[in-house]
DNA sequence: TCAATAATTAGAATAATTCCATTTCTAACT
DNA sequence: AGTTAGAAATGGAATTATTCTAATTATTGA
């Protein structure tokens, strides 16, 4: 059973892909469904997990050619946190990362206009930045 | 020939450990000394090789146990970057690291202190930082 | 429908790091 | 200085995450 996207994400994802000459297959879609359904930050390994449900032949490889496709079209961000496998997020605002140490649960945390001007002056005349990482680590409120 | 550290870095280096009640070997501070000497950021691989022409017989297990230990009694930094090794810094001020996508370099970038204080100010009341990560991919000035 | 090409597949390969059992070293105590 | 208990280092195997490769299958446009 092939994974069903909403009419409104499906337009964004067949749109997206296109806009770059990529084909909107059903392992993406798939992929991509995935990643919005549950924003717990999943990793490809979980990913790989939950898109067999629907597609048991999926294999790793597509996994994360998938994964490269929805990250280079800007679908979906993929998050690197010290010491963990690389993990895969929906949401497309400026924002963080917390990393509890105890629970291991990753949280977002919006970055306001102001503090994200504040980080972008730091950049050195003449540097183009293309992407920007904030994490944290520590100890969340309720674990 | 053990490497040797110059008295103000050996006093440091001796110093932190004992305050943990780990040990100077030479094996630390031939590692301290080197990610102390040349600040290009080595990963653990860069690291091994040149501890190697000190001592010749270190591990990479020795390596990566040493790297451990200066990371937690706080004399180095350990760096990621998204799809990179681990990579240590001795540079213990604040700041974050810029990494251009074509020479592969990583650039320490100073965090002024005001900006410092906004990205904290962004960490939900109830939530304890051990550490900040801060880092940009893009191109840098001169490659 | 057919051809061209893009995407997927399975499995092997690689890279980075960690683990484990053994040996060696260090430092505190005679 | 010699002993000894615990800490650290060692070699090699194991693990984890990811990438590569060659063959197969699917998609799209003519």
């Amino acid at each position: 059973m092939t994974y069903s996207l909403s009419p409104v994400q499906q337009k964004t994802f067949a749109h997206s892909l296109r806009a770059k000459g990529l084909r909107p297959t059903k392992q993406r879609a798939c992929v991509y469904g995935i990643i919005l359904e549950k924003r717990d930050h999943p990793t490809a390994d979980d990913i790989y997990n939950r898109v067999r449900k629907y597609l048991p032949g999926t294999s790793f490889a597509t996994v994360y050619n998938c994964l490269e496709t929805l990250v280079g079209c800007g679908l979906v961000r993929q998050v690197n946190m010290a010491r963990s496998p690389a993990c895969y997020c929906p949401n497309l605002s400026p924002h963080a990362h917390f990393k509890c140490n105890r629970s291991g649960k990753i949280y977002d945390i919006e970055i306001d206009k102001k503090t994200l001007a504040s980080i972008h002056s730091l950049i050195p005349e003449g540097f183009e930045t293309e992407n920007l990482d904030l994490s944290f680590t520590g100890n969340g409120f309720q674990n």
